[in-house]
RNA sequence: GCCGGAGUGGCGGAAUUGGCAGACGCACGGGACUUAAAAUCCCGCGGUGGAUAACACCGUACCGGUUCAAGUCCGGUCUUCGGCACCA
């Protein structure tokens, strides 16, 4: 066959039946299959695209011909960063770049032969679309779920402009590579740490892998423990986070974070110094060396002492940048005795260490000690266990106003402002008379402009388009300005599954009707890189659209997988750098869509990706050439004598069983190879019944199984075989399990867990009859006989294993 | 560093979740067909010993454990990949 014609061929026939367009009125039947939509970086389609999308598709195809109204829309992500920066070399404005790769996308998506209905398309730098983002914004706006507070950027004196962590590059910018340090910028914020709970609680009902559930629960942090105020000498006073307030009575000392507005309140005129230096330091280091246990800890005394609460024992305050502003209150009380960090920084600083926990029983219990014992040197409070020693000191303190029981989450909110061009723009606008205020829903689109100086020179590109920053007060009509930040893209992507079915809609975001019909995503496919931000975003943005009344679901992707990554033929992550990139195009041009996409399916497990090897993709050509030969040969004979024999009638519906089953778990590879055995049996049987017709069935349901992988391939056979068009208008066969009952099954004999000869039993036996069957076998028996059967352990049809002694 | 994965023949990868390790395929070797080649078809193919057999032992990153039985479960180690909040 000439793939390439075919494809051409039925391409055109697809597009001209309208095959793939979805059916509003099947909505009660759908299928809402999604892949991640792609950033458009490169002009071209990557071995990654392919990967995802096809085998998506080939599952998507699946459900169809199970009977379902699939909708599978594509779209892109098509604001950020990379097109903002290649801007910046190349001069090529954002806008230009990005419309252009898409338009090269679109086509090379469109041959791949995916199902995508491509009237649902989604843009999320068209006004069309980021208007609804910032709708979404406003709505969270309303709900005060937006907020603006300080929050650190990553800034270069340099280049005068706030870096993406990507492009710090060892502490230092990766332009100029000038130390990258911290600046303080006014900022909007999420407020997702509202919905840590249900996030979390959510995902229980989730059908996603164990792996992804695990990474969310452990990114949002949820600890139980309780807050403690601490006075200060001067009147001041701060709350510290713990989850060991048994501990109370061993802290030595407490720690400020440097970025806690107290630290140089409370510094004392002496300390100021050193303070001051410590701060510079500690505005140098990344939060990922921060918290790195392997890191010598540091930190400098305020001059400040406090009074722990419990025992009023006058304790000194250190900055110490092991303590994290972002995380519980920015301010901890050291138990060096019970506590790693706190032991390491003390030895280093040498503050008493002084144990208040001991082991129970004759267990270790060199210091630091941080299980669970028995509290002592706790005044009243000795002898009680951790559980309850932490009650009752939460309960004193209470008691004495200085603290109470608090849960604390190591997520935080979701910091959204971003000092760049190529985003929505945030539609605030802020007025010398009224302050902040929202723009009207109905002066939505806040349109991005065109004419803008992106280039980096200290401020946010749309500071200098006058144009755009001015405007007038939407309260008072006064000379107002604009928020001259746009939004991170992960916001654009937060909600882009809702607008898909609905895409068209300008007077709403969506309509909720219908969208509660389409949604939830019943699966979604793509990387694991996206399991904690992206996959966490998207559910708060919808746990929110539901509480305002405007969704009728809380969660937005009920089932989830993961495909792997294809790496370079030299196992390392494709990139530019490493000069190992596979271009899919030659392949395709070579041996087309369908062999390039079965291959992808065949050789490589789903979930785990794998280095790429091109040997695999002429072993399919190879394969998909067989089964043209084969189903022609099985199709010439005109009359069928004989209905398939019962070999045949057991490949085909083995074959059936498996494939189906392995594609709804997205085991490509293994339903590929179920594929190639039956296509074995097949020859085989043709081989050895040269004079017999044989089953016509056979070659149709082979035609079937393999549709969803090669789609233009299978149409052409499906024509072929003298069927109308189209195969993926036809049901997908379903297994008919009396095919595959068998007269007798062979298993295996163990003689100590080895396996020394087979026999067969017939396929019902119990455990007795199998038990029977061995020791009424001189043969068997002769395995064991003479020695003392000590065990006989028999799962039938699995494994009869003798032991002896 | 922290969180989460992964490690199985020469190679890509299977293994119904504790039950015959290596399905399916690639590569390789042998054979059939052919004047020949290609294509196609058939056979073999983890390692060691043994005679090429029968058979035996070893073998799923490494060390140890649980079990009649471990690639699978438990404890520890190494390597590697993804994420770590401004790449998307």
């Amino acid at each position: 066959m000439d793939f390439l014609q075919t494809e051409k061929k039925w391409q055109k026939k697809w597009d001209k039946s309208g095959l793939y367009k979805f059916d509003r009125s099947q909505a009660d039947n759908k299928k809402y299959v999604l892949e991640m939509f792609s950033y458009p970086s490169g002009a071209k389609l990557h071995v990654g695209h392919w990967y995802n999308y096809g085998l998506s598709d080939t599952y998507a195809r699946y459900m169809r011909m199970k009977g379902f109204e699939v909708f599978q829309p594509m779209g892109f992500d098509a604001f950020g960063l990379p097109a903002e920066n290649y801007a910046i070399k190349t001069g090529i404005h954002p806008q230009d770049s990005t419309l252009a790769n898409i338009v090269t996308m679109e086509k090379q998506l469109k041959a791949m032969g995916a199902m995508f209905d491509w009237d649902y398309e989604i843009k999320t730098c068209m006004p069309d679309y980021y208007k609804w983002t910032q709708w979404c914004f406003l709505k969270l706006y309303e709900k005060g779920l937006a907020y603006r507070k300080e929050a650190p950027v990553n800034w270069c004196e340099g280049c005068n402009t706030v870096l993406a962590n990507e492009q710090v590059v060892d502490g230092c910018c990766e332009r100029c590579e000038t130390p990258v340090i911290k600046k303080n910028l006014t900022q909007w914020f999420f407020k997702i740490t509202d919905y840590a709970e249900r996030l979390l609680t959510g995902l229980d009902k989730l059908d996603w892998p164990e792996k992804t559930k695990t990474m969310q629960r452990n990114w949002i942090g949820k600890s139980v423990g309780g807050e403690i105020t601490f006075e200060l000498e001067n009147g001041a006073s701060f709350t510290v986070f713990t989850t060991r307030a048994d501990t109370l009575y061993g802290c030595t000392y407490a720690v400020l974070a440097p970025e806690h507005p107290l630290t140089l309140k409370v510094t004392t005129e002496k300390q100021k110094k050193a303070v001051e230096d410590y701060l510079d330091y500690a505005a140098r280091a990344s939060e990922i060396d921060r918290l790195s246990t392997a890191r010598e800890k540091t930190g400098v005394f305020t001059g400040a002492y406090a009074i722990n609460p419990i025992n009023g024992r006058r304790i000194p305050v250190y900055v110490a940048d092991y303590v994290l502003f972002t995380y519980g209150t920015g301010a901890v009380m050291a138990v060096p005795a019970h506590d790693e960090r706190d032991f390491e920084f003390a030895q280093k600083y040498d503050l008493p260490i002084e144990r208040v926990i001991e082991a129970k029983g004759d267990e270790n219990d060199d210091l630091p000690y941080v299980e669970y014992g028995v509290m002592t040197n706790s005044e009243e409070f000795d002898g009680l266990g951790v559980e309850e020693g932490k009650a009752a000191i939460i309960d004193k303190l209470k008691e004495m106003g200085k603290g109470d029981y608090k849960i604390n989450y190591r997520l935080r909110d979701w910091l959204i402002s971003r000092q760049r061009y190529w985003g929505a723009p945030i539609p605030i606008v802020y007025c010398d008379t009224c302050g902040e205020v929202p723009v009207p829903e109905s002066d939505l689109p806040v349109t991005l402009p065109y004419d803008v100086d992106f280039t980096p020179d200290g401020t946010s590109p749309l500071l200098k388009s006058e144009s755009f920053m001015h405007t007038v007060c939407p309260k008072c009509g006064g000379a107002a300005r604009r928020d001259a930040d746009t939004m991170d893209t992960f916001v654009c992507s937060s909600w882009y599954f809702l607008r898909y079915p609905d895409n068209k809609n300008s007077d709403v975001a969506f309509d909720t009707e219908w969208i509660n019909k389409m949604l939830p995503v019943d699966k979604y496919i793509g990387g694991a890189e996206h399991a904690c931000m992206h996959l966490l975003y998207a559910r708060f943005f919808t746990m929110a659209l539901h509480d305002m009344g405007y969704i009728d679901f809380e969660e937005p992707f009920t089932s989830l997988v993961h495909q792997g990554v294809i790496l370079g033929p030299d196992g390392a992550r494709m990139s530019k750098t490493k000069d190992n990139v596979i271009s899919p195009d030659e392949y395709i041009q070579k041996y087309g869509s369908d062999v390039f996409r079965t291959y992808l399916g065949f050789g490589f497990s789903y979930i785990e990706g794998g280095p790429w090897n091109e040997d695999g993709l002429k072993a399919v050509h190879r394969f998909l050439e067989r089964v043209e030969r084969i189903t022609g040969q099985l199709i010439a004979v005109k009359e069928s004598r004989e209905d398939g024999k019962r070999e045949i009638l057991y490949a085909e519906n083995y074959a059936v069983k498996h494939v189906s089953a392995d594609i709804e778990n997205f085991q490509f590879n293994t339903a590929i190879a179920r594929l190639m055995e039956l296509v074995n049996a097949l020859g085989k049987y043709i081989d050895a019944n040269p004079d017999k017709d044989t089953s016509v069935s056979a070659a149709k349901t082979l035609i079937l199984l393999i549709a969803p992988f090669a789609p233009y391939f299978a149409e052409e056979l499906w024509e072929a075989a003298g069927e109308k068009y189209s195969v993926f208008d036809a049901a997908y066969p379903v297994c008919d399990e009396s095919a595959l009952v068998l007269d007798t099954i062979e298993m295996p004999l163990q003689i100590n867990g080895r396996v020394r000869a087979r026999f067969n039993v017939p396929s019902g036996a119990t455990k007795e009859d199998i038990e029977r069957i061995i020791m009424n076998s001189d043969d068997l028996r002769s395995y064991f006989d003479g020695k003392t059967v000590r065990k006989v352990i028999i799962v039938p049809g699995r494994i009869a294993n003798i032991v002896v002694g």
